[in-house]
DNA sequence: TTAAAAAAACGTCACTCTCG
DNA sequence: CGAGAGTGACGTTTTTTTAA
């Protein structure tokens, strides 16, 4: 297996403003990659130049290793079509409007109009895996990449943990999720992660504990200003909770009811509005955390698809050369 | 070792798009 | 048409890298 080494035009770099390297359409200049910033990636070319395709595997900077399917088939007539072409364009998956970089004079209202219209990561992926067999699909769900579910991973480290009247476990992990767990259910079963969220400066003196059931999937949330814990919970139908300074033994103030219920004084509207807004921002904010690791997916595939296809203009650079020994005999 | 710089990650807002 | 998801932009915070 003999290794070469290509050269590959990436900055490497995955922040937030990824629009860049996105509206980049990369060129490679056929015999004269001069390109500032270069990455290196290994070709291990495997089997024959000619007959079926041989896959290649391209290690990329990231470690990453990509199988490359032979682009030379040895049936199909050569895709080149006259020797004046000499440069191949990459991979323009989001094409972002280049006159708003250039002219620089764009107000940001007009220019956030246009960024605002590209389509989504997923569905930008998703047609480009449906043109190209190697590229991953953005599942619908999350990756298994992401291993354990959230509710089973956040009860690795609990810092607390109590017990209610009703025989319910409650864990506070420190990372601010509660959790409750049945003893009846086979453990993990049983959990239902519940998000406490400390941002924000908390009303003086209040403590509100904002309950919001969701019955499609069970889940229950619980927002709790400052650095209060859930201590215990009532039997009954209706459950209730405490909620102590974690440094007292007293209990504060009490809590909350399964259902907000009917909501009359300016002070439970307000509540109310605050409530909407913490659960609005905390979806919010896992839709952001999605988004960049999508994004982030997104950049790696089209940081392998240039990889691929730098294979592939590697080849085709090779076999024109092969073509122009054969055709042109040596004059001298 | 440490301070500064750079990069990455984060939270929020504003907006568009999609779906019921 | 409204609700919610998705995402770019922007400012802030955290982490990593680099130079002294």
């Amino acid at each position: 297996m003999t290794m070469e080494t290509i050269e590959s035009q990436q900055d490497g770099s995955v922040s937030d403003s990824v629009a860049e390297s996105e509206s980049a359409h990369m060129q490679t200049q056929t015999g004269q990659n001069s390109v500032p910033t270069l990455a290196q990636v290994s070709v291990a070319g495997s089997g024959t130049r000619r007959g079926s395709p041989a896959v290649t595997l391209v290690q990329l900077p990231s470690d990453q290793t990509v199988h490359v399917q032979g682009v030379i088939h040895t049936p199909q007539p050569s895709v080149i079509q006259s020797p004046q072409i000499q440069t191949v364009q990459v991979a323009t998956i989001a094409e972002k409007d280049e006159s708003a970089e250039s002219e620089g004079v764009i107000d940001s209202h007009k220019r956030r109009e246009i960024l605002s219209r590209r389509p989504s990561y997923r569905k930008i992926l998703n047609e480009l895996s449906s043109d190209v067999p190697g590229v991953p699909k953005i599942e619908e769900e999350k990756s298994e990449e992401e291993g354990t579910p959230p509710n089973i991973a956040t009860m690795a480290v609990p810092t607390s943990i109590y017990q209610t009247s009703t025989g319910q476990y409650i864990a506070i992990a420190q990372g601010g999720t509660i959790q409750i767990s049945n003893p009846g259910s086979d453990g993990v079963q049983g959990l239902q992660a519940l998000t406490m969220t400390n941002s924000g400066a908390p009303p003086p003196g209040a403590t509100i504990v904002q309950y919001a059931a969701q019955s499609a999937d069970g889940t229950q949330q619980f927002f709790v200003p400052g650095s209060q814990v859930v201590v215990q919970a009532a039997t009954g139908d209706m459950p209730t909770y405490q909620i102590r300074a974690p440094t007292t033994a007293l209990p504060q103030g009490v809590v909350m009811a399964a259902s907000p219920g009917s909501l009359h004084s300016p002070q439970q509207l307000a509540e109310e509005a605050t409530r909407k807004r913490e659960l609005r921002l905390m979806k919010n904010r896992e839709a952001a955390k999605e988004c960049r690791r999508r994004k982030k997916e997104y950049v790696k595939c089209l940081e392998s698809r240039v990889a691929v296809l730098e294979v592939q203009n590697k080849k085709l650079i090779e076999e024109l050369e092969t073509l122009k020994d054969i055709c042109s005999p040596k004059t001298d």
